[in-house]
DNA sequence: GAACCGTATTCCTAGGTGGGCATTCGCGGC
DNA sequence: GCCGCGAATGCCCACCTAGGAATACGGTTC
């Protein structure tokens, strides 16, 4: 009765996991735009190389980006736009939850608008 | 003329990192059709009763699943369905490379097919 | 082919975390 | 109050992993 088996659930984690860490998310964020080099990430991000590299190797492990070659550089883009849908469905429950609180703390002087 | 700020990117992957773990996915897919009491978590998860109560803290802390208490028991439920939707998205990109894959270890047979 | 550039990989360490176990807490029954 | 039940917490350990430094790999230029 189970919609998920254990093995997508593992499959599933793993994808996650992948987008668990800010500095991947960050990756993903300056290849929204366009395809880049490895070094114009290392220049976007401020991480050094190997740890982009490191980094860019778990995204295509798991699927969201692609790589292509292309003499010297190699260039990295966004395989599939959904990931961020992703970050947008979790980024509005984290607005949602913010604005919770900001009602919380603030309701004398705004709760009137914030819920209006 | 980044999307999202630091704050942000730590609070997308604090949520996804919620979400990596194949235990709590379990934990929300049974939770998916109505809500359960810890105890019944413990017996459709198979996991002892200190771990489950402590991936419910994680999946409450991030603002997944709602709690309530009746008498004994403590009712944990799906706060935000939109959950399922980013198992839905990242369930749906797993299940396009796996046919990928398939089509990839069964060109001999399909490939005609596959590729056009 | 030697030097060079951009990228990937390896080794290492420190910090984080899931799981098991024991204990504590919250609440109701007696 | 004491006990019993369900749930949460603390402690420990094994494992994983992000990050840094050094090194290896791949491809281009001369």
């Amino acid at each position: 009765m189970r919609e998920f088996s254990d093995e997508m659930l593992g499959g599933i984690a793993a994808r996650f996991k992948a987008l668990a860490e800010p500095m991947r998310l960050r990756v993903l964020d300056v290849l929204r735009r366009r395809e880049r080099t490895v070094g114009e990430l290392v220049r976007a991000t401020g991480a050094n190389q190997a740890n982009v590299s490191k980094h860019l190797a778990v995204l295509h492990r798991e699927g969201f980006v692609s790589r292509r070659r292309d003499g010297l550089h190699v260039y990295y883009g966004v395989s599939d736009p959904r990931v961020f849908e992703l970050c947008d469905i979790v980024c509005g429950e984290l607005g949602r939850r913010a604005a919770a609180q900001a009602r919380a703390f603030g309701s004398a002087r705004t709760s009137r608008r914030a819920r209006g």
